[in-house]
DNA sequence: CCGTAGAACGAACGATCGTGCTATAATCAC
DNA sequence: GTGATTATAGCACGATCGTTCGTTCTACGG
């Protein structure tokens, strides 16, 4: 790795963590040469407009997901276990410094058209059909009934990490890791 | 009411909407003024501050939230029907223009300190303890299984209301609704 | 070790940000 | 209807926004 791509990776992750506290319409290029030591000039050169900055946050952010959360659980066996394994990664991933930056942003661009929103919305959907497939493949393991609907379930677990998400971050609850465990234990029951 | 009042009613009015799309933060003086068409000062002079004008956003969100679905719910039957109720009416209110502001400011200011932030969280606040309240309710009249959490339950009750959001404003998937009522349902037949 | 490509900089651009000041126009009390 | 109050406009400010340009420095292949 050169060391333009080097400098870039550095950007990409401090702008990461500043997205996920103001947001990624609130990120500003002045701001975020100042944290990272570069001249505002210098820090722009490497993406070419806000635009490209905003869309290089998400995918990092996305490959980061899919390397600290979805990969490590698709180790975890088929079914009910992969499924708590997710959930259980991606609470401890929302748990970093600032919360989950594509969390803040479905929320932030759900009324703004353009490539970041289009973007927004194609990575919530991919994570919602990784939800939904996990679970599909509990129901093909035996350890949900055959009538639950695999979409349905995903719906519900991510209303619980969006839940804990809110109890953690905003209301710093400490119990919002017990409420989530809970509220995950409830859906597979009633899944069962 | 004098002129006055009534313009900033319409201000607030036209500042939610546009808070709603862009953010509570990504509010903007001339951008408000330009929708009002009022003079960029004149607009100014109702409030003093930037900030002002975001807390009496906030303001006239929680009295609408109040009016139009937790004093209309309070008028349902204790228990069960009073949370299917405000439940409902809460979908309805998230689905009108530019979804839920306080939703979008929940988000948005988890890692913001300041008065705004301050006012969130306890509007937040406020909420979730209409919710436990309620939940409670159903459990004093035998709806719900005596050893249920209210609080719990509340939590859980709100992962709901978050992921339709999320389903229908920024997935705009046609089944959001019916998504969020199922999970109504398996959280209330849970607790039976 | 040199030549060149790329990385970073400083200065400046027009636009817009939030915020004051001052003047005029509209509203309201009597 | 007149006088006081209030609402709105106009103009300007310093700061910062995203962006461009030309230059300097640095890294690296030959």
């Amino acid at each position: 790795m050169g060391k333009g791509a080097h400098t870039r990776e550095m950007i990409l992750d401090e702008a990461s963590e500043l997205a996920a506290k103001i947001g990624l319409g609130g990120l500003t290029i002045g701001e975020l040469a100042a944290r990272t030591e570069l001249s505002k000039s210098g820090l722009f050169a490497h993406f070419g407009s806000k635009e490209s900055l905003q869309l290089q946050v998400l995918e990092r952010n996305s490959t980061r997901i899919i390397d600290l959360v979805i990969r490590p659980a698709l180790r975890e066996p088929r079914g009910e276990p992969r499924l708590r394994g997710l959930v259980g990664r991606w609470l401890d991933w929302a748990s970093r410094n600032g919360g989950c930056p594509l969390v803040a942003a479905s929320f932030e661009f759900d009324d703004q058209p353009g490539p970041v929103r289009d973007r927004v919305v194609a990575l919530q959907r991919d994570w919602l059909d990784t939800l939904t497939t996990v679970c599909a493949t509990g129901v093909a393991e035996g350890h949900f009934r055959a009538d639950v609907d695999p979409r349905r379930l995903a719906v519900d677990v991510e209303g619980v990490l969006l839940a804990f998400h809110v109890m953690h971050r905003l209301l710093s609850d400490p119990a919002a890791r017990e409420y989530a465990q809970h509220g995950l234990d409830t859906l597979i029951a009633a899944a069962r």
